[in-house]
DNA sequence: AAGTAATTTGAAAGCATATTCAAACTTTAA
DNA sequence: TTAAAGTTTGAATATGCTTTCAAATTACTT
């Protein structure tokens, strides 16, 4: 492998100019010109181990995600490494499988290989090493729920909103008895999510607290918890599921009971990924700029890497919006 | 941060001498313990980026995928990530969306960022950049289909005997018109189910060309297959679909024509994964033993890194075993 | 054309580690 | 007890790059 050093030599200048002129400074054009000759005849990559050593940056981005099979990681992951690789920054990727003990146990494998900066996905609470990260001025961006204990940028889905656009879209098309299968109140995505529907109906004056259940935002506890709705309720015209999981049980559930989509019952699900089209009918859902969010968490960390001292930490809230298809009747016709 | 030189001066030995207790290698007594001493009160923590740059290993591990959206990649990833961290290498990422262009592009970059090995998801044809990586003698691991035009270790499932199995279990309950959704011939994958399905169809002399479908291995066409199909044949008593994207477009199909699972078709999908258990009746599938596959990813690219001059590249077969649920009949009965 | 200011350059030092080599120390055997 | 063999050690060198600093070159004024 070619070296700066061989570089310098071939062009006949020193290795101090080579170095300059991979950085970008501006140097004279004979110089340019015979450094970019000697790069392109000895075929010339830069050491970014060397550079690293160096500049004490690695160029790596450590992402963090509660599971690499959540659909909406992957999909987040997938627009955000597409963006880093462009600004030749590496994505390393680690899964804490829902786990805050092994949370911190790859946060710190991530740190010991010098990652420039960090996204984390899902994550509720501060552990241990992120503090280690802030000393080293090491940026954290969180995805998806704000880190309580742990101030960073921070990118969300106004979840708020999204549950409020729900209830009004089946309150404008004659809805009244609305059911929310809800992620609980311990996380903050449910909880949001469920304030959101809470607030709305409370608006349109339709409240009813037994029309709220769930407690985990898991595919089981969704299954038992609409099973357990509608069978005790049979005046709910509409339902609406919280999270992708959420709605594969409650879908689950509706089978379960044999109950008609959207003739018995009206669904509103959340995240359009494959089950929105393969279950008939169609589901009308509640989706996320996934592809936009990906982008927007890797402006910001590169931002942030660029400008270490800039301590000023924002919390950017992305606007869901209700896809319509199949699964929700109007039923002011 | 603390150095090698610091926990030498600490310990008061030579810095050589810490260095061969990092490296493992053993030393009198006495050193070992004041070493480990002057680590631990130091907080001391080794420079990957120097150690790199020493070794010319960067302990990271390039693994490109198709889509990392993919299910069946990012299951696969996940546990491969698992067995990786434990060996204390990291896991570079890239997506390289089916494109085969961008899938040179993304492992120029590897190549560039010093990566130790690579493991390539799903690639039907060799890119030029793998000679590069073959002349430095950084191991590639083809996962689910084996490059044409470059030899290397491959880790696979037993495509033939999991479309073998399939036909088998219908015919022995009884089925005889099993019609396939196929991924076509152009692909490996693809080629493969249909050749162990033709197999076995042909062993029972029950083979029928009209029984084949499909033709690329996404939803939308698997979709149209299937909706041709049956249109067409009503004498069919049992489908099977090959990969977990054809089942989602078979089902959509089968429920946009009224057909009952199992009343009026049996269906046996493949990979077993969300959709298996949302549907009504839950879905019987070909599954593959991902977590499984993931670690033995792991273990092949571990060892051939340890040993660069085992140039003996081997093919790793995994059985796919069928999951029972409710969507098949037994028509013995 | 000469003096000054601005820019560009090369040499050298440093980043944190691994490894070679010769010297120092142990152990073993006679 | 001592010589030979074996082991452990420290100093020095190397890895490929960035950056500082002073010297050299170029550009600008008058």
């Amino acid at each position: 492998m070619a070296t700066i050093r061989d570089v310098a030599k071939e062009a006949g200048v020193s290795l101090g100019t080579v170095s300059r002129y991979l950085n970008g400074y501006t140097l004279k054009k004979t110089n340019m010109d015979k450094i970019a000759a000697a790069i392109k005849k000895l075929g010339f990559k830069q050491n970014y181990l060397a550079k690293g050593l160096k500049t004490k940056k690695s160029h790596a981005i450590g992402v963090v995600v509660n599971a690499l099979t959540d659909i909406f990681a992957a999909s987040i992951v997938t627009s955000l490494e597409d963006f880093l690789e462009k600004n030749n920054y590496e994505l390393i990727i680690a899964d804490y499988k829902n786990n805050i003990k092994l949370l911190n146990e790859k946060l710190k494998f991530l740190y010991s290989r010098n990652v420039d900066g960090i996204v984390l996905f899902h994550v509720e609470q501060a552990v241990p090493i992120l503090k280690e990260f802030r000393k080293k001025k090491i940026p954290v961006v969180a995805v998806d729920t704000p880190i309580s204990g742990f101030e960073c940028d921070t990118v969300l889905l106004d979840n708020y909103h999204a549950s409020v656009e729900a209830v009004k879209s089946l309150y404008e098309i004659g809805h009244r008895q609305i059911g929310i299968i809800s992620g609980g109140q311990q996380g903050y995505v449910g909880s949001e999510r469920l304030r959101g529907y809470v607030a709305a109906m409370k608006k349109y004056g339709i409240f009813d607290r037994e029309l709220i259940v769930g407690g985990s935002s898991f595919k089981d506890s969704s299954y038992d918890a609409t099973l357990d709705l509608l069978k005790n309720n049979h005046q709910i015209t509409a339902l609406y599921s919280t999270n992708y999981y959420m709605t594969i049980g409650a879908i689950q559930a509706i089978n379960e009971l044999n109950l008609r989509i959207p003739a018995d019952i009206s669904f509103i699900g959340f995240d359009d990924y494959d089950i929105s089209t393969v279950i008939k009918p169609q589901l009308t859902v509640v989706a996320q700029p996934v592809a936009k969010i990906g982008r927007e968490i890797g402006k910001i960390i590169i931002q942030k890497i660029t400008n270490p001292a800039d301590l000023n930490y924002q919390t950017k809230f992305f606007k869901a919006k209700i896809v319509w298809r199949d699964s929700v009747i109007n039923k002011n016709f």
